[in-house]
Parts: C-alpha cells; structure tokens; sequence
DNA sequence: CAGCTATTGACAGTATGCTGTCATTTCGGC
DNA sequence: GCCGAAATGACAGCATACTGTCAATAGCTG
C-alpha cells in the first residue's frame, strides 16, 4: 500500500484489499459448507431466520440481512425446495407467510456454525483481537459514512438491524 | 460486535463487517460512474489496462486483477463493443490478441479516477491515515493467510500481481 | 520436427444480487 | 365503511463472477 499517504489514500488502499479479502471469504465459505447442502447465501438467510428466533416473513428477512426481497425470496424457495425451511401461515398477513427451520435446516445451520467457528479460530489464532475489533469499529464507521449519502425507495437495502452481538458467521 | 472475546469471534466479527461494507462500496463506485457508461467490474477492467501501461491480452489482465478469464473477457468484449477499449494482433500468439484503451476508454478511465479521488477524500476526511494503513495491513495478513490453505487448478484466480503503490482505485 | 503440455479464447450452464413492474393485501385517514 | 398509500410476493430481465469443457495455439522436449 502507499507508503503513508493522505486520508483519501490510505483508504483507497483499505478498499482494494476489503474487495480481496472479501472474494477469499466468500470463497472459502462455499467451501466449507458445500457437502451440507449449503452456499454462502443460503447458510445466511438460515442464520437470519435461527437468530431471530421466531418465523418470520421473507421482507423480514431481507430488511435484516440488508438485502432485497427478490434474493432472499429466491433462497428461501430453494431452502424450502430442500426441506430446510418451510412455510406457515401469517396470522397477520395473508400473503406474507412465515419461513421457519426444519429439523433438517436446523442441523445443516448447526454444522456451519460449528465449522465456521472453526475456521476462524484457525484463520485469527495468533492475531491479536483487539487490532481485529479496532479494525471492526473502522470499517463500521466508514460504513456509516457511505451509508449517510443516499437512500431511496423499495430496492435500497434497508440498513441493518445489527445482530451484532452473535459470534457466529454467515458468512 | 461480542464485548471483548477471542481472536475467533472478533474475526468473525470482522467478516460480517467486511460483507457489508463490501456491499456498500460496490453500490457507490457503480452509482459514481454510471453516467460515464461505466460500471464497477468495467472500470477496474481499465483500470487493469491503463496501469499495466501497455496492450495486455485478456488473461494477463485476469491474472493481474484476481478474476478468471472468462469473466474479464465478457466485460473486455462489451467495452469493445462500446469503443472503449480495442483490439490489436498479438505479435506472440495468433488467438491472444492484445486489448488497448482507445482515448474514449482513456478519458472515461481518467473521469472516473478523478471522482474516485474526490470520492475517498470525502469519506475518509478526518480519519487518522495511520488506522486506515493498520486496517489495509491486517486484512492483507489475515488474506494471506485464507489464500496459504488451497488453491488449484485453471479456474483458481491467480494471487494478486499487486499493484498496491497506486493511489487509483477500479473498484 | 513430432508430440506433449500449458495457455488462451469461446461457449454453455449456474449462483447471486440488483432493478423494474404488477397484483394482492393491509392499514390508516377521512 | 371507503379509498389511497404502503407492504408484500411474484415474475421478468440484467450484471457479475464462477465452473466445466472444447478447440486452437505456443512452447518445450526428445
């Protein structure tokens, strides 16, 4: 990276390596759940549904993960397909069915979990966790600040309704 | 994120924040140089062009950019299609013709740097470089330390042939 | 120079996520 | 109670990147 630089930089240098660092993970996490039955998308949308802990519609869903409606519906049809979720009726909403686990999509969400945990333990053993949260807080600010430009209507991701406190991936 | 906790989960941590910076990168380079007939994945294919500094065929720019050929090729051919970048004979190979920014590739490429720079500027204005460099740095050793553990054949993208001196992001 | 291997481009198929659009359902204000 | 706005799902289409496969080309080796 440049060898000191200006702000604007520094953090066009930060940017070049999240796009790295980001393709290795997803990588990696297709990887590690393949023979579940899982990819990287779908492992996320059983996450949305196991933390909040209670059935919830696909724009839930979606509005949590901070994506659209449109791709997690898509997962949550194959999910389903799968027998990893399935549907049942909104007591307040006709059309907006509830997406709960299975049994089976219980056990696959588990066996990620218990990979990923894993894998990063192997990933960061060494490493000292407290650069790991400053960068964290770093890049959530800088989030944050990309985030206080913009927005619009149906298909802006909705910012998060951080589940912050969980240790376990998505991924 | 969790409180204080291990190296694991703080890394874990770190991988959702990455995703969703990530994210939200990505929708701001694509909405910066939309009306250059620009996208993110375009720009960085000349971006690879103009910093190589010389006609490169289409999997030297894979190679250099960390993707596959295939997908670079499909983004070269619709810049061809829109004048932005050309062909020319490759001296050495017969089918491995050498891509060329034509001066409209050249201007649009110049346009979008110059809005990248102003863009990075905003965003980080206020930030101590020092933590942005700290950050570029960890990310750097914690992906050298996904890409130490596979890697195989024609498909795997090829480790980055760093370009990390330039201050000029792609996206 | 003949032959094997690596490189390269081309084509097909898949996964993911986005935008646009439309119909249905809810819900709030009048 | 009715009507319009908001929410939701469904469908279509696009952009990006990946994998697999095949044929053509270059390059190296014997």
């Amino acid at each position: 990276m440049a060898q000191d630089s200006s702000a604007g930089d520094a953090f066009t240098g930060l940017v070049l390596e999240i796009f790295r660092i980001n393709g290795r993970i997803l990588a990696d996490g297709d990887r590690l759940v393949a023979d579940l039955g899982l990819t990287s998308a779908r492992w996320q949308v059983l996450g949305a549904i196991a933390l909040a802990g209670r059935p919830l519609p696909v724009s839930h869903i979606a509005r949590n993960m901070g994506l659209t409606r449109q791709s997690v519906q898509r997962v949550v049809n194959e999910l389903a397909r799968d027998g990893l979720v399935d549907f049942a009726a909104n007591p307040h909403h006709q059309r907006a069915k509830l997406i709960l686990l299975t049994a089976a999509g219980e056990a696959a969400y588990e066996g990620a979990s218990a990979r990923q945990v894993v894998w990063a333990k192997r990933i960061a053993d060494g490493i000292d966790p407290a650069g790991l949260d400053a960068a964290t807080h770093l890049l959530g600010v800088l989030r944050q600040r990309l985030e206080g430009q913009s927005g619009t209507a149906d298909n802006t991701a909705p910012d998060d309704a951080t589940n912050e406190e969980d240790p376990t991936w998505s991924p």
